[in-house]
DNA sequence: CTTGACCTTAGAGTGCGCTCAAAGGTGTAG
DNA sequence: CTACACCTTTGAGCGCACTCTAAGGTCAAG
C-alpha cells in the first residue's frame, strides 16, 4: 500500500507516517518507483501507537514496547516486559479511576441527592 | 507557604509552578516584599494537575475542568460539564482495558500454557 | 556587612511530535 | 504534451510544557 492509503485509513498524515518510519516504529518496502510499499497490517499498528499515545505514553515509551514485541528474545524475558507494561496500564486505570472518583465527590457536594455513576 | 515549599511537597519546580500560575491554574496571594504566597491546598490542586497530564490531558483541558470545578455555575450545568468528563475518563479506561488485553493476547502467543494476568 | 539560600521578573532556549515548504520525480487521463 | 494528483527528499518552523539565564531584591546566620 502506498503511504497515503494508509495515511487516510487510519486518520493521519503522510508526514506522520515518513516521522514514525524514520524513528523506527514502522517499516516498508519501495516499488520501483522509489515510492514506499507499506504492508497493510501497519494500518493496525498506527492505529495501536495513536491509541497508546493517546493514553499518555510516548513515542520512545511505544517504540521500546514494540520493539519488544517484534523481537524473538526468550519468552520468559517477554513475559517479564510485558508484565511490567501491564502493571504500569493496570496502575493508570486505577488512577483513572482515582480521577474519576475525585469528581463523582465533586459532584455529590454540588448535589447531594444525586447517586454517582462509574 | 512560599513557592519553593509547594515545589518540594509536589516534586515539580519553581518555574513550573511560576508557569501554572500564569496560565491561571493556580493563584497566590502575594507577602509585603513580593514573595508568593500559597494556600497549602495548592500542593494538592497541582498533583491533580500532574496526575490528570500523565494521563494524557493537556494543560487547556485540565484549565478548563478546574475552572468548572472553582466556579459557582448551576448545579445542572455543572453535572453536565463533569458527565463529559467521566464519559471521556470511562472511554480511557475501556482503550487501556484494550491496549492490555493486546498484550495479554501476544503474552499467550508466545507462551500459551501461562494464563494471563489483569 | 557579607555570604548564601531563597525569592522576583522578562525573555530566550529545549525536546517532543509533528507540520510545512521547496524542489523535484512518477503515473494516468485527456 | 500537458495537467494533475500522487510520491520523493531535506530542512525549517510550530505549539506545548516546560527549563534555563540574567539581573536583581530579601532575609537570616556568622
Amino acid at each position: 500500500m502506498k503511504i497515503g492509503e494508509i495515511a487516510e485509513r487510519v486518520g493521519v498524515s503522510t508526514d506522520t507516517l515518513r516521522y514514525y518510519e524514520k524513528r523506527g516504529l514502522i517499516r516498508s518496502d519501495r516499488h520501483t518507483n522509489g515510492y514506499r510499499d507499506f504492508h497493510k497490517d501497519v494500518a493496525e499498528r498506527v492505529r495501536q501507537i495513536r491509541l497508546a499515545q493517546s493514553l499518555g505514553f510516548s513515542l520512545t515509551e511505544i517504540e521500546a514496547l514494540l520493539s519488544t514485541l517484534d523481537s524473538t528474545i526468550p519468552v520468559d524475558q517477554l513475559r517479564q516486559v510485558l508484565d511490567e507494561k501491564l502493571t504500569e496500564i493496570n496502575q493508570r486505570i486505577s488512577q483513572l479511576k482515582q480521577l474519576r472518583a475525585a469528581i463523582n465527590l465533586r459532584l455529590e457536594q454540588a448535589c447531594p441527592l444525586n447517586v454517582p455513576r462509574g
